[in-house]
RNA sequence: GCCGCUAUCGUCUAACGGUUUAGGACGUUGCCUUCUCAAGGCAAAGAUUAGGGGUUCGAAUCCCCUUAGCGGCACCA
């Protein structure tokens, strides 16, 4: 049975673009194997938790239709799924280990350690842990609760040997690994001894993780051997990039996925490109549906050099989805995100009739209203000063008060009419109408447009003018 | 600094050691279409496959070295 699980920490303002990444291919290697996804919180850094950080994540997930079977809502048959609801858990294997001689008790200071850290970095040494309590042998019978860590004896002189799944075997030395603190003063465990025992716990097969976790891997094969468990299949997938290729960050990019989604850009669209991100579709197609994804994806076809996250090609990929998508699916996307993205409720009608237009203009969803707005508000600056050509407008409104069928075909008849009898030129005289019914320079089509204002509000936004 | 991973157009990538003058996509430029902007169509530019050594009849592909980039080296995850 296959099962993955992806672990955020609630220490950020929401999903980091990056987790929803990992989350993508965990959730479809899942899909396809028909296994379970399970969302595990990783909660155990006090001092940095953000509050509803975790609430933020998991709608995240869900508005990326990437839900979980098992998450610490839901629950499962391996809950509580939250790492804070699980400390005895922790304890108590923490101890064992110090039993079997795996781990031992400290009580360094954080004072000694930064000494101890410090006077390392001067004699340019690596800055590690100097095991100074490792052959004390104390006892948790004379420690005090708070005042101690536990400690994992890592052994020396041997080689530790990760398995995974994209780069073969990658031997590491275990002199250059530190004494990993498991169990933290606070009772509160490490990550390094949570991941272990939960996805122990919680039968994960594939540990499917960003690459930045390849090096402590070592650590936890230390603890799966401790134990004496097996250990699942480990499979590190490459760190996205910001386009100048240093680790993607907030400080470069937008890199909250909810980011993506208030700007508009819809989560079908997102996941596709994040697909892509190391990995490409067997008939080099671009663009393809989830369920086609999950059809031809193997793990085993992602290449490990980390992507740079080109937003051009996402922006230009959503556009193709929003050309690709139904108008009445179009519509309740544009209604939806107006209401939630922005607290608007556009009349259902207009959108509708607007759509067609703007389609194939838009790029996010947003953009709708910069393409749209003057269909819903009569317009208060104009791009272009028509003062001069009042004459103009007073010609034109005349020839639009006469048509009787006020089609898109008719108008532009119309105003071709003119433009003959004027002898003007089509390109100015257009601009200048376009300025005048929609105060820019740039719209979806004119006459179409008008066909939608309506005769009267037209005339009305002409005679504004005269 | 130490450990580890990686290296094909600006970017994402394709190419089971030989069908390769290294293919596609985004982006860029030009043309067509056109009342604007798009969309669409057609072209073009863009990579001595990081550099150097091997192995081989033959290397982008296998091996080694160098260089560069990235990641890790916390009582953070």
């Amino acid at each position: 049975m296959v099962r993955t699980r992806i672990a955020p920490s609630p220490t950020g303002e929401d999903l980091h673009i990056g987790n929803l990444y990992t989350a993508l291919i965990n959730w479809a290697w899942v899909r396809k194997n028909k296994g379970k996804f399970v969302v595990r919180i990783e909660d155990t850094d006090r001092q940095r938790l953000v509050k509803g950080a975790e609430e933020r994540i998991l709608k995240t997930l869900k508005d990326f239709g990437l839900e979980p079977d098992e998450d610490p809502n839901k629950g499962g048959p391996f809950g509580p799924y939250r790492q804070s609801e699980r400390l005895r858990l922790y304890q108590e294997y923490a101890h064992q280990l110090v039993e079997k001689g795996f781990a031992y008790y400290c009580t360094c200071s954080k004072e000694r350690l930064d000494e101890v850290r410090k006077k390392q970095i001067a004699q340019k040494q690596i800055p590690r842990y100097d095991r100074h309590c490792r052959n004390l042998n104390l006892k948790k019978s004379d420690l005090k609760t708070g005042q101690y860590v536990v400690r994992l004896k890592v052994p020396v002189n041997s080689k530790i040997i990760v398995d995974d799944l994209l780069r073969g075997k990658v031997e590491f030395d275990s002199n250059n690994i530190d004494d990993q603190v498991l169990l933290k003063s606070d009772g509160y465990p490490t990550y390094h001894l949570a991941v272990v025992i939960d996805d122990y716990l919680m039968k994960i097969s594939h540990v499917i993780r960003a690459e930045e976790w390849l090096s402590s891997t070592p650590k936890h094969i230390l603890l799966y051997e401790a134990f004496g468990w097996e250990k699942p299949i480990f499979c590190h997938l490459p760190i996205l990039r910001n386009p100048d290729r240093s680790k993607l960050s907030k400080r470069k990019n937008p890199v909250w996925a909810s980011w993506y989604l208030s700007q508009g850009y819809l989560p079908e669209a997102v996941l596709n490109y994040l697909a892509l991100m190391g990995w490409s579709h067997p008939q080099e197609k671009e663009i393809f549906s989830l369920d086609e994804f999950i059809e031809v994806f193997d793990l085993k076809d992602i290449h490990i050099v980390g992507p740079a996250f080109d937003p051009v090609k996402l922006e230009w990929m959503n556009g193709e989805y929003i050309r690709q998508s139904q108008n009445s699916n179009l519509k309740s996307q544009i209604l939806n995100y107006f209401k939630e993205h922005h607290n608007k409720d556009l009349p259902e009608d207009l959108v509708e009739k607007t759509i067609p237009l703007i389609k194939e203009r838009i790029k996010q969803l947003a953009d709708y209203w910069d393409y749209c707005q003057f269909f819903y508000k009569r317009p208060e600056n104009y791009e272009v000063d028509l003062k001069d050509k009042k004459p103009l407008l007073k010609k034109i409104y005349e020839k639009l008060e006469k048509l009787e069928e006020f089609t898109a075909k008719k108008i532009g008849e119309a105003m071709m009419e003119l433009v003959k009898e004027e002898n003007l030129k089509t390109g100015r005289f257009f601009q200048d109408l376009r300025v005048a019914i929609t105060g820019k320079k740039i719209s979806p089509p004119l006459n179409e447009s008008m066909e939608i204002l309506g005769k009267s509000e037209c005339l009305e936004r002409i005679k504004k003018l005269i």
